[in-house]
DNA sequence: ATTATATATCAAAATATTTTGATGTATCAA
DNA sequence: TTGATACATCAAAATATTTTGATATATAAT
């Protein structure tokens, strides 16, 4: 349906833009910006649950956001730079969209 | 909270993010790509019910992604760059992020 | 004035997402 | 080999979003 991007990106962007539209999972988000973290870091920094944390991870694994690594007891989790390549390439060519005007209903 | 936009701007962010994280609104957003639209070429154009169609514009409206435009008994809709590029601005600051390892819970 | 059209709004129902608390699994340390 | 730690998973409950169908409002045409 969507012209701009194909029909396999599509899923791809809507997984992604539903992993972007909670706010416990921009916070999440954030702290990965300064690198690594483990659930444990974000319990932390966030006080939200382990098995709070757990699920949203999984949402922002799944859309594929982010990378896991394990090290022992340890998960460290990452932001994944080509799915906010892809993203970006998906927002620059919305920007790029036409402004004519039109007759309602032609 | 988060480090990289400011408060006011995270509430703009988040609300844009639920915006784009549902595909009858990507597809809505993705029709306003060749211009202005109103409810009746969404209509026609996707086969939703009109009730459906003027909720999820609403949703876009108040998330500040598109303006309208009323003329006579149309009101056309478009998407509004500014928006856009705040959208870019912030996905563009998320690609610079670091890529420090770590260790864990110090 | 009356009727038709375009869209908005509303409340209820349907559906989806999120949270919670409990339990499971793997790894490590003693 | 026992206990502790880090995290995942699960089912039920809580909550939020979406859909539907009905009604409302404003404009325009007859």
């Amino acid at each position: 349906m969507l012209k701009v991007i194909s029909k396999v990106k599509k899923e791809n962007i809507s997984k992604l833009m539903v992993s972007f539209s909670d706010p416990f999972r921009l916070e999440i988000i954030d702290l990965m910006m300064d690198g690594e973290v483990c659930v444990c870091d974000i319990m932390k920094l966030t006080k939200l649950s382990q098995s709070r944390i757990s699920y949203h991870i999984k949402i922002l694994k799944e859309a594929g956001l982010i990378s896991d690594r394990q090290e022992g007891r340890w998960v460290y989790y990452s932001l994944n730079k080509e799915s906010l390549f892809l993203i970006k390439e998906w927002i620059t060519s919305l920007t790029d969209f036409s402004s004519n005007r039109k007759r309602c209903c032609e």
